[in-house]
DNA sequence: TCTTATTGTTCCAAAATGATACAATAAAAA
DNA sequence: TTTTTATTGTATCATTTTGGAACAATAAGA
């Protein structure tokens, strides 16, 4: 069954960009739907019922998989050409349904952007019935994404850009313990450009945020690096 | 005549925080509604066939008289307890309407919050027909706000002084040409603090962006002040 | 001419950041 | 066991930015 009109509000939508981290790469997630050849960022309408953080995060579930995960708003997209019927109409047709000319799902949509930061290798995302598939792409090898996603993944970089130098944020990308040299890994891949080690570190010591752990013998041939975890308390007491 | 559904978008709408300076103090606009005593930002709903932005532009006009001024979008509000139909049936009472029960503007609204910083002096705002009278008001001796309108100018509020570090928006607020100390009171008043003279103006000049004019003879018995003046093009090669 | 208030600048101290150096180490190689 | 190698945690010093105070330059009244 498709969405139905009465428990949805007309005209307004969210479309989420969700991070992950490889090691190596930025990923986001992108959602295929069935034999349409359309990949989309995990979006959706709006229930009627809820505050919009929550039906977003309904949503995001319900598209994805994912539970309790921490999502941030950072802009609302209204160009008028961004309401094009055919990509609605396409999506329906590849489940089996042909949509009236008047039906709502082919009016304008405003759409309202939030971004998350997920540990990549905790989760399972997983499709749901209207879904073909829902991967991890690199940031830097996207499929054409419809209407305007690609521009809604740009703006999203563009704030975890600046976001990233006032809060703490690349750590959602790593486990609950994690290296310096990870950490640093995060912020060069988010900004792009290399940061140097010693000044990274004494920054991020000094933020005081992260609590000291036991070292990490990977078994090379060299001095082991400290875990380090994400100190809640240390922000809470600010 | 009500708006009439078909012009604009259903569930969707804005509202504007148009920030003043007097010299002394920050102001903003609130419009009341003709024989209904409620307090209002200005805001109005989303016409279908304009761009989300420009369909803001013109109900900004419309509801002040206010032509061409910078808007900055800076949130989305969706909370469910901002649904509340009396605000709305009130004013349409008071303008002599009374709504149906499925009348579309009782329905939810999620509404999108825009910005501006504009010259106090160099604007007259005028009340359109629905509204009774639109005036500046003291951020710090608000009327009452219908709705969860204190809590727009709240995050606007918040947004503008992260911005002022940033952008140079607090210029907007002064006429073409100003002395530093003016200059210095915005910022003072926007971040309600007090800031160090020299270093104010040792910062600001840094910028690279002010263009140095005449001096200002104010009559007073000590150093005149120069005039300054944004520099566009200094800006432009950066 | 002297006084007063304010402005533009300079100067020095303090703090933050950039850049380098170096000692500590984990494990493999000699 | 000792030496070697790569990497980590800090210490150190130079550079830049910021905080805070001092001071000379002035506009106009006394």
């Amino acid at each position: 069954m498709l969405p139905s009109k009465n428990k949805y509000l007309s005209n307004v939508s969210f479309d989420t960009v969700i991070f992950g981290f490889t090691g190596e790469e930025l990923k986001i997630l992108v959602l295929e739907y069935q034999n349409s050849g359309m990949f989309a960022l995990p979006g959706g309408y709006i229930r009627r019922d809820k505050n919009l953080l929550d039906a977003v995060k309904e949503g995001v579930k319900r598209r994805t998989g994912l539970n309790k995960i921490h999502l941030e708003q950072f802009h609302t997209f209204g160009m008028l050409k961004r309401s094009d019927p055919e990509p609605t109409k396409i999506i329906a047709r590849g489940l089996g349904y042909e949509l009236e000319e008047d039906n709502w799902m082919l009016d304008r949509f405003i759409t309202i952007g939030y971004y998350s930061l997920i540990n990549y290798n905790q989760v399972k995302p997983k499709p749901n019935k209207y879904s073909d598939s829902i991967n991890w792409y690199s940031i830097n090898n996207l499929p054409p994404l419809m209407m305007d996603h690609e521009k809604i993944v740009e703006k999203a970089l563009e704030v975890i850009r600046t976001d990233l130098l006032k809060k703490p944020i690349g750590i959602n990308l790593l486990p609950e313990k994690f290296t310096m040299k990870e950490l640093q890994k995060v912020h060069e891949t988010i900004l792009n450009k290399k940061l140097r080690r010693t000044t990274f570190q004494r920054k991020i010591l000094n933020m005081d945020i992260l609590k000291r752990h036991e070292k990490l013998f990977t078994g090379a041939a060299n001095k082991a690096p400290y875990l380090y975890s994400f100190d809640k308390d240390k922000i809470e007491n600010t």
